[in-house]
DNA sequence: CTCCAATCGTTGAACAGATCTACGATGAAG
DNA sequence: CTTCATCGTAGATCTGTTCAACGATTGGAG
């Protein structure tokens, strides 16, 4: 069983969670860098609280991916996932272990495995999903509703013009 | 000389930029986990520019920290910046024989070292402050500069929380 | 049909970076 | 003066990512 690393979808090493310190204000004015560094900081809170729980952050990517319900192969959810392949490998093997998700041959392609979620599956992931409800919420604390929104608004512009920039290549 | 991380402040591996795929509607709607990616991307970014023209942004960082006029030891800027004290010792290697920073033991305190700007060091950020204007322009190019302003002040205010919340320990 | 190249999932080795430990030098407290 | 903590440094270790290779399978070219 091989272990990965994964936030949400990329994937780093996640040392304990530091207590921050007074930052310049050079770097305080820094978008860029408040984005850098809170991204690192939920990625290092999400994977604390779901280990604090028992699960893993990775496993529920993956299981967010699959309630998508196209059916996927495990090449396609590493792609999603921005994931090595290999390191998908020992997540699936957990879940599937757990009975959370089963690997099937795909009949039309003999290579493939076509990876779909079990009902525990699916229970798991409702479960997961106030996990991560709850650690956003605490996160964005201070913001309220429509702040919120506004926040949500732009990240995903960002990223999607990010994703938009890229397949015009 | 060792090398180091880092981002802006934290660290982690950053290994190629990979090419976004499409992702599933859960994860997209989760403001956690873009919060997460995009700062993931970020940093790549940042890494991979500063590393064209030939900096690094962990220099860049530092000498952020410098810029700031207090006296600091090594000690200090590494806490700072969360970083381990033994990565920043190749840091300041490296920014020491550029000639951008002088180490100089505390006659108050002969243990430590206190580190400071050279003027090459204040003319090196000025170059740097530009790349990262740059790139952070290129990053936010959907927003407007309303938007982007509402973006910084969120980020800024979650940020101040977290520190806040910290040290009320 | 037969080869050959490419793809799939899998494994294990190689690598990179973060963390931890130990050290010599120095300082602070008793 | 002795003991203990702290500073910067160096090196070993650990963890997680990346890469290379494998058997199985497919699709295409001849």
């Amino acid at each position: 069983m091989k272990r990965a690393t994964l936030i949400p979808v990329d994937m780093s090493t996640i040392p304990e969670l530091k207590q921050p310190t007074a930052l310049p204000a050079e770097l305080r004015a820094c978008t860029g860098f408040l984005l850098a560094r809170l991204g690192y900081a939920m990625k290092a809170i999400t994977i604390q609280e779901f280990e604090r729980e028992g699960f893993s952050m990775y496993q529920f990517s993956v299981l967010a991916v699959l309630a998508e319900g196209v059916v996927e192969t495990q090449a396609k959810i590493a792609d999603t996932l921005t994931l090595d392949r290999g390191q998908l490998v020992g997540i699936l093997d957990d879940l599937e272990e757990a009975g959370l998700v089963e690997r099937r041959r795909d009949p039309s392609d003999r290579r493939r495995h076509t990876v779909s979620l079990t009902p525990a599956g699916k229970k798991r992931l409702v479960k997961m999903r106030s996990i991560v409800e709850r650690i956003e919420d605490s996160f964005l604390e201070p913001l309220d509703e429509k702040a919120r929104a506004a926040l949500h608004d732009a990240l995903l512009r960002v990223a999607e013009n990010r994703d938009q920039r890229f397949q015009q290549r």
